[in-house]
DNA sequence: AACGTTCATCGACACCTATCTATATCCAAT
DNA sequence: ATTGGATATAGATAGGTGTCGATGAACGTT
Protein backbone atom coordinates (compact mmCIF):
# COMPACT_ATOMS: atom_id res chain seq x y z
CA UNK A 1 0.00 0.00 0.00
CA UNK A 2 2.37 2.52 1.21
CA UNK A 3 5.05 0.75 -0.69
CA UNK A 4 3.49 0.96 -3.72
CA UNK A 5 2.96 5.08 -3.11
CA UNK A 6 6.59 5.36 -2.09
CA UNK A 7 7.78 3.86 -4.73
CA UNK A 8 5.79 6.84 -7.31
CA UNK A 9 7.33 9.66 -4.72
CA UNK A 10 10.30 8.20 -5.16
CA UNK A 11 9.84 8.60 -9.26
CA UNK A 12 9.11 12.14 -8.46
CA UNK A 13 12.05 12.78 -6.03
CA UNK A 14 14.21 14.26 -8.97
CA UNK A 15 14.83 17.38 -10.63
CA UNK A 16 15.02 16.77 -14.08
CA UNK A 17 12.24 14.08 -13.55
CA UNK A 18 9.91 16.75 -12.58
CA UNK A 19 10.75 18.46 -15.61
CA UNK A 20 10.00 15.40 -18.11
CA UNK A 21 6.67 15.32 -16.25
CA UNK A 22 6.09 19.17 -16.49
CA UNK A 23 6.74 18.90 -20.34
CA UNK A 24 4.68 15.82 -20.97
CA UNK A 25 2.00 18.05 -19.02
CA UNK A 26 1.78 19.98 -22.42
CA UNK A 27 1.19 16.58 -23.82
CA UNK A 28 2.56 13.50 -26.12
CA UNK A 29 6.13 14.29 -26.50
CA UNK A 30 9.39 12.54 -28.14
CA UNK A 31 12.03 11.09 -26.05
CA UNK A 32 14.64 13.09 -28.82
CA UNK A 33 12.57 16.49 -27.57
CA UNK A 34 13.18 16.05 -23.84
CA UNK A 35 16.50 15.31 -24.53
CA UNK A 36 17.29 18.35 -26.23
CA UNK A 37 15.85 20.27 -23.23
CA UNK A 38 17.50 18.22 -20.28
CA UNK A 39 21.43 18.29 -20.64
CA UNK A 40 22.01 14.88 -19.81
CA UNK A 41 22.89 12.39 -21.82
CA UNK A 42 20.95 9.82 -23.55
CA UNK A 43 21.30 7.08 -21.73
CA UNK A 44 20.91 9.12 -18.88
CA UNK A 45 17.25 9.88 -20.10
CA UNK A 46 16.63 6.13 -21.05
CA UNK A 47 17.14 5.45 -17.27
CA UNK A 48 14.58 8.30 -16.15
CA UNK A 49 11.94 7.01 -18.71
CA UNK A 50 12.14 3.04 -17.62
CA UNK A 51 11.80 4.34 -13.72
CA UNK A 52 8.43 7.11 -15.09
CA UNK A 53 7.24 4.25 -16.66
CA UNK A 54 8.07 1.38 -14.70
CA UNK A 55 5.56 3.12 -11.84
CA UNK A 56 3.09 3.86 -14.20
CA UNK A 57 3.10 7.39 -14.86
CA UNK A 58 4.36 7.87 -17.94
CA UNK A 59 2.92 5.46 -21.18
CA UNK A 60 5.00 4.61 -24.32
CA UNK A 61 4.37 4.77 -27.76
CA UNK A 62 6.85 3.61 -29.95
CA UNK A 63 6.61 4.68 -33.77
CA UNK A 64 9.04 3.45 -35.97
CA UNK A 65 12.54 4.72 -34.44
CA UNK A 66 11.00 6.92 -32.34
CA UNK A 67 10.11 7.12 -28.92
CA UNK A 68 6.54 9.09 -27.85
CA UNK A 69 6.33 9.86 -24.02
CA UNK A 70 2.73 10.84 -22.40
CA UNK A 71 1.43 11.25 -18.70
CA UNK A 72 -1.15 8.96 -17.16
CA UNK A 73 -3.23 11.15 -15.41
CA UNK A 74 -4.91 8.45 -13.91
CA UNK A 75 -1.57 7.71 -11.92
CA UNK A 76 -1.53 10.93 -11.24
CA UNK A 77 -5.08 11.45 -9.89
CA UNK A 78 -4.03 8.50 -7.41
CA UNK A 79 -1.34 10.29 -5.70
CA UNK A 80 -3.26 13.40 -5.59
CA UNK A 81 -5.50 11.34 -3.58
CA UNK A 82 -3.41 9.89 -1.54
CA UNK A 83 -1.97 13.61 -0.40
CA UNK A 84 -5.75 14.24 0.27
CA UNK A 85 -6.41 11.73 2.28
CA UNK A 86 -3.49 13.04 4.75
CA UNK B 1 11.81 25.53 -8.39
CA UNK B 2 11.50 21.98 -9.31
CA UNK B 3 14.43 21.12 -7.22
CA UNK B 4 12.59 22.07 -3.89
CA UNK B 5 9.58 19.96 -4.99
CA UNK B 6 11.89 17.10 -5.72
CA UNK B 7 13.10 17.44 -2.38
CA UNK B 8 9.76 17.24 -0.86
CA UNK B 9 8.76 14.37 -3.02
CA UNK B 10 12.15 12.57 -1.70
CA UNK B 11 10.95 12.76 1.86
CA UNK B 12 8.19 10.81 0.82
CA UNK B 13 9.39 8.45 -1.11
CA UNK B 14 10.03 5.88 1.92
CA UNK B 15 7.19 3.97 3.35
CA UNK B 16 7.98 4.09 7.12
CA UNK B 17 7.64 7.99 6.24
CA UNK B 18 4.36 7.64 4.54
CA UNK B 19 3.34 5.74 7.31
CA UNK B 20 4.20 8.29 9.85
CA UNK B 21 2.56 11.19 7.32
CA UNK B 22 -0.20 8.85 7.95
CA UNK B 23 -0.18 9.01 11.54
CA UNK B 24 0.06 12.57 11.67
CA UNK B 25 -3.10 12.54 9.42
CA UNK B 26 -5.38 12.60 12.64
CA UNK B 27 -3.32 15.11 14.60
CA UNK B 28 -0.60 15.51 16.68
CA UNK B 29 1.37 12.61 17.73
CA UNK B 30 4.29 11.81 19.88
CA UNK B 31 7.48 10.90 19.22
CA UNK B 32 7.27 7.62 21.37
CA UNK B 33 3.68 6.45 19.89
CA UNK B 34 5.44 6.73 16.31
CA UNK B 35 8.05 4.72 17.37
CA UNK B 36 6.03 2.11 18.80
CA UNK B 37 4.05 1.88 15.95
CA UNK B 38 7.20 1.39 13.36
CA UNK B 39 9.24 -1.79 13.80
CA UNK B 40 12.48 1.01 13.81
CA UNK B 41 14.96 1.74 15.48
CA UNK B 42 14.65 5.24 17.82
CA UNK B 43 17.79 6.89 15.98
CA UNK B 44 16.11 5.54 12.97
CA UNK B 45 12.90 7.34 13.67
CA UNK B 46 14.29 10.48 14.52
CA UNK B 47 16.35 10.30 10.82
CA UNK B 48 12.90 10.23 9.84
CA UNK B 49 11.75 13.02 11.56
CA UNK B 50 14.65 15.30 10.78
CA UNK B 51 13.70 14.69 6.98
CA UNK B 52 10.34 15.25 7.48
CA UNK B 53 10.80 18.57 9.07
CA UNK B 54 13.58 19.29 7.37
CA UNK B 55 11.63 19.85 4.13
CA UNK B 56 8.72 21.30 6.20
CA UNK B 57 6.36 18.54 5.98
CA UNK B 58 5.77 18.76 9.43
CA UNK B 59 6.46 20.78 12.53
CA UNK B 60 7.51 19.59 16.14
CA UNK B 61 6.53 21.26 19.22
CA UNK B 62 8.67 20.08 22.33
CA UNK B 63 7.31 19.78 25.57
CA UNK B 64 9.48 18.47 28.32
CA UNK B 65 11.36 15.74 27.09
CA UNK B 66 8.68 15.26 24.56
CA UNK B 67 8.79 16.08 20.82
CA UNK B 68 4.91 16.43 19.54
CA UNK B 69 4.90 16.39 15.85
CA UNK B 70 2.44 17.73 13.57
CA UNK B 71 1.60 17.61 9.38
CA UNK B 72 2.29 20.82 8.17
CA UNK B 73 -1.32 21.17 5.80
CA UNK B 74 0.26 24.34 3.90
CA UNK B 75 2.79 22.18 2.80
CA UNK B 76 1.08 19.86 1.71
CA UNK B 77 -0.98 21.91 -0.41
CA UNK B 78 1.97 22.72 -2.12
CA UNK B 79 2.79 19.15 -3.35
CA UNK B 80 -1.16 19.09 -4.39
CA UNK B 81 -0.81 22.44 -6.39
CA UNK B 82 2.25 20.96 -8.25
CA UNK B 83 0.70 17.85 -9.13
CA UNK B 84 -2.36 19.41 -10.23
CA UNK B 85 -0.56 22.00 -12.68
CA UNK B 86 0.86 18.89 -14.42
C1' DA C 1 23.95 -4.26 -48.15
C1' DA C 2 25.64 -0.37 -45.80
C1' DC C 3 24.97 3.67 -43.30
C1' DG C 4 22.95 7.05 -39.98
C1' DT C 5 19.64 7.90 -36.33
C1' DT C 6 17.02 6.72 -32.24
C1' DC C 7 16.79 4.34 -28.24
C1' DA C 8 18.18 0.62 -24.75
C1' DT C 9 21.60 -1.91 -22.13
C1' DC C 10 26.10 -2.72 -19.78
C1' DG C 11 29.72 -1.71 -16.69
C1' DA C 12 31.81 1.65 -13.79
C1' DC C 13 32.00 5.23 -10.38
C1' DA C 14 30.96 8.75 -6.94
C1' DC C 15 27.53 9.82 -3.96
C1' DC C 16 23.53 9.26 -1.12
C1' DT C 17 20.37 6.65 2.18
C1' DA C 18 18.18 3.64 5.63
C1' DT C 19 19.53 1.18 9.16
C1' DC C 20 21.98 -0.23 13.23
C1' DT C 21 24.87 0.17 17.84
C1' DA C 22 26.90 3.16 20.98
C1' DT C 23 26.93 7.45 23.12
C1' DA C 24 25.57 12.06 24.35
C1' DT C 25 22.08 15.47 25.75
C1' DC C 26 18.13 17.07 27.98
C1' DC C 27 14.47 16.91 31.34
C1' DA C 28 11.84 15.26 35.47
C1' DA C 29 11.51 13.00 39.66
C1' DT C 30 13.47 11.11 43.54
C1' DA D 1 23.21 14.91 43.07
C1' DT D 2 21.64 10.78 41.01
C1' DT D 3 18.80 8.07 38.46
C1' DG D 4 15.69 7.06 34.58
C1' DG D 5 13.34 8.04 30.38
C1' DA D 6 13.01 10.64 25.76
C1' DT D 7 15.36 12.32 22.03
C1' DA D 8 19.47 13.59 19.23
C1' DT D 9 24.02 12.75 17.38
C1' DA D 10 28.13 10.07 15.76
C1' DG D 11 30.13 6.45 13.28
C1' DA D 12 29.72 2.34 10.50
C1' DT D 13 27.80 -0.41 6.83
C1' DA D 14 25.14 -2.50 3.11
C1' DG D 15 22.54 -1.30 -0.62
C1' DG D 16 20.59 2.11 -3.84
C1' DT D 17 20.91 6.10 -7.37
C1' DG D 18 22.29 9.43 -11.07
C1' DT D 19 25.53 9.90 -14.18
C1' DC D 20 28.72 8.78 -17.78
C1' DG D 21 31.16 6.33 -21.95
C1' DA D 22 30.91 2.34 -24.77
C1' DT D 23 28.24 -0.73 -27.09
C1' DG D 24 24.20 -3.11 -28.99
C1' DA D 25 19.59 -3.40 -31.26
C1' DA D 26 16.01 -1.72 -34.24
C1' DC D 27 14.53 1.07 -37.92
C1' DG D 28 14.54 3.88 -42.24
C1' DT D 29 17.08 5.63 -46.28
C1' DT D 30 20.14 5.44 -49.66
Amino acid sequence: MQEVDAEVFKALSDANRLKILSMLSSGEICACRILEALDITQPTLSHHMKILSGCGLVTVRKEGQWSYYSLDRARLDQLKEFLGSL
